[in-house]
DNA sequence: TTAACATGCGCG
DNA sequence: AAAGCGCGCATGTTAA
């Protein structure tokens, strides 16, 4: 047993004396962001030795801090030169702040927060008013932008910019873009753009702050900016491999792809496969494939791009499923190109990369998460970028779409220890009939009805007792298409998408009322106050509105992974500091719905309880509290599954619905 | 030679 | 006439 012994657990959550403030306060409270009208903030921005590159991350422990500079709560601003351990004064600063009910501001907070946690600071404490994320929800989708519109910046010189305000020096702006090292720069100069970074940080922080009040978008920022600390916290713990299994998957895959090239080669004479080009020539010129048409009778293409004015032929998994070979020639090649698509990207986007992580980086690999990158505000991920000796070259691997078939590649980092994953249960189809209060949708999510059964009775013309394993496995990827807009597609499946929105009439009917509100305002207002623009909204001469999906998506996609997910990491993060168990319990990745957690193996309970929790009634009350929406239609539901691996095919799981009422329902 | 574009494919 | 959404990374192609 490890030091957490000393802790009482009660109603199996751990409850300690040293932790009891670790949930601020504020947030038990109705309008909790009223909490950024306080005075009791410091503002503050660093400049950082880059020895390392990645923009002078603090995961690097080459990076260094070099300059902070501050303004504190009574107006004074200072400035201290050092490594990490030389800035005391601002970290008693900070937490003078924090511990008295105040907040931090900075641009890109997540970025001087992990500094912060270098310097000393207990991340549990932080609380900060991010002005980057501000800027993204004064925005909206704006921000991310889309093939018809350019994104708008949110880096602190746009945003200074945009309101008519001095931007930087360009001198220095100069040689921080050519990526010149701070450490080599005057310092006056340093100082003078880091004390100008401080004042414009401020003054965009107030005249934001007064932009989300007068707009009621206040309480959509706290959300964002309540995940920050749990990301800057997580982004240092990274992913483990386990070596093994990635040796003995890469020694299988890469003796496949060996086998299917070498067929490759012998089928078409040598051709380059992976060009998209040379695909199609071969598919359609020499094995005299005929394209897929559209009804009308013309070809589907890839959209028409300056350089393919006439769109280019397709050559994608998708399309190969559909083409109807006939030819021995044919089927080998269409069967060929699939299977080595799948096997390469493998290879050349995963099993390399873990490779060499497993070989010259500890098994260890670490990635970023973005909070202002989407049009929808969920997350993004990025890899860090990471230089192998054994392939002369830098790779990089996100957290977000790792194949799920090489998740059970992955372990805890120490001996002994559990993977521990919880998600959200059919997270955005209850988002959906959530905000579209659907009768039908409420009635299904509590009995159980099976979705992709439904999908595939009808897709299949049989009634639901007559539907197959393999008829419903097949029919899942049609289930939710029509919940985002679709409607294209065979005669079936649009008899099944129509079915779809005869069967939850409420969610078509609100979804149709946000189309009409966008073709009249060119903007949606959502139920929890984010607001999205469609600018170029317009209706055709037959009445199709152009931004039909995206209107239809977005706000059922945001309040299932950018609200409910989001606050559900900050509760289930705060909680296990709660109990004491951040030592046992360690927070390594989120994936939309989900989050992935390393476990001691005798804290598994506690973990379990710790989520279901997080992701049911703390949700539940802080969309009340803080956004006055009553989350009562229908339950949230937690799954959860664990084991020695992530993911793997004997993990344990369990899976329950925790209604209102706090009942709970094991599924 | 390099940068940007285009395509395909991984995830939820 | 024709209509799922949101991302990031690897590779090939082509313009600069």
């Amino acid at each position: 047993m490890g030091q957490a012994e000393q802790h009482i657990i009660v109603n199996g959550i751990t409850d300690t004396s040293n932790a009891s403030n670790s949930l601020p306060w504020f947030l038990y409270e109705r309008e909790a962001y009223g909490q950024y009208l306080s005075s009791n903030y410091l503002v503050l921005d660093f400049e950082t030795d880059t020895s390392h590159g990645d923009f002078g991350s603090a995961i690097h422990p080459d990076n260094g801090m070099l300059l902070a500079v501050w303004r504190t709560p009574d107006g004074a601003v200072k400035a201290s030169w050092g490594g990490e351990y030389d800035h005391a004064d601002l970290v008693a600063d900070c937490e003078k702040v924090l511990h008295s009910g105040g907040f931090l501001v900075a641009h890109n907070a997540k970025y001087e927060l992990m500094w912060l946690k270098r310097m000393g600071l207990n991340l549990y404490d932080a609380f900060v008013f991010d002005t980057k994320i501000a800027e993204y929800v004064l925005l909206g989708n704006l921000a991310a932008g889309d093939e018809r519109m350019l994104g708008r910046s949110t880096s602190l010189n746009d945003c200074c910019i945009r309101r008519g305000w001095p931007g930087k020096d360009p001198a220095v702006d100069r040689l921080m873009r050519d990526g010149i090292n701070p450490v080599e720069m005057p310092r006056s100069w340093l100082q003078g753009r880091c004390k100008y970074d401080v004042d414009m940080t401020h003054r965009l922080f107030k005249d934001q702050l007064s932009l989300l009040v007068r707009t009621d978008r206040l309480k959509v920022l706290l959300t964002r900016c309540l995940l920050t600390p749990v990301l800057a916290a997580a982004e240092f713990n990274g992913m483990a491999l386990d070596k093994e299994r990635v040796n003995s998957t890469f020694e299988d895959y890469t003796i496949r792809f060996n086998e299917l090239q070498r067929e490759m080669d012998e089928l078409t004479g040598g051709i380059n496969w992976k060009s998209p080009k040379q695909a199609a020539e071969f598919l359609y010129d020499t094995l005299k494939f005929r394209e897929l048409t559209k009804k009308d009778g013309t070809p589907k293409r890839n959209a028409p791009t300056a350089r393919n004015p006439e769109g280019s032929r397709l050559t994608d998994q998708k399309t190969l499923d559909k083409l109807r070979p006939t030819t021995d020639e044919q089927v080998k090649f269409v069967e060929l190109r699939k299977e080595i698509g799948k096997v390469n990207a493998a290879i050349s986007k995963s099993l390399k990369f873990f490779q060499g992580v497993c070989k010259e980086k500890g098994g260890i690999f670490h990635a970023q998460f973005h909070q202002t990158t989407t049009a929808t505000h969920r997350l993004s991920s990025t890899g860090v970028p990471t230089y192998f000796e054994m392939f002369g070259e830098t790779k990089t691997a996100q957290f977000q779409n790792l194949p799920r078939q090489f998740k059970p590649l992955f372990k805890a980092k120490r001996e002994g220890w559990l993977i521990c994953e919880a998600d959200g249960s059919q997270l955005e189809f209850r988002s959906a009939v959530h905000q579209a209060r659907d009768k039908q949708g409420r009635e299904d999510i509590i009995s159980g009805h099976d979705v992709h059964r439904f999908t595939a009775s009808v897709l299949n013309h049989v009634a639901l007792d007559e539907v197959s394993k393999g008829m419903r496995q097949n029919a899942k990827a049609d289930t939710f298409k029509p919940l985002y807009g679709g409607q294209s597609g065979t005669d079936d499946q649009q008899r099944y998408y129509k079915a779809f929105r005869a069967r939850y009439p409420q969610i078509t009917e609100m979804q149709q009322s946000w189309i009409d509100e966008v073709v009249i305002s060119k903007r949606l207002i959502t139920e929890w106050g984010l607001r999205y623009y469609w600018p170029y909204a317009k209706v055709s001469q037959y009445g199709y509105v152009n931004v039909t999906t995206s209107v239809s998506n977005y706000p059922v996609q945001a309040f299932a992974t950018a609200e409910i997910i989001p606050i559900a990491l900050f509760y289930f993060w705060h909680r296990v500091y709660e109990a004491g168990l951040q030592d046992y319990i360690i927070f390594v990745n989120t994936v939309h719905d989900s989050v992935i957690c390393e476990v001691h193996p005798d804290y598994v309970e506690e973990w379990k309880e710790i989520a279901t929790q997080a992701f049911t009634l703390d949700v539940y009350r802080y969309l009340e509290t803080n956004y006055n929406i009553q989350f009562d239609w229908v339950p949230l539901g937690v799954g959860m599954g664990w084991g020695s691996h992530w993911s793997d095919k004997d993990n344990d799981e369990l899976e329950m619905n925790v209604y209102y009422d706090g009942r709970r329902e094991i599924k």
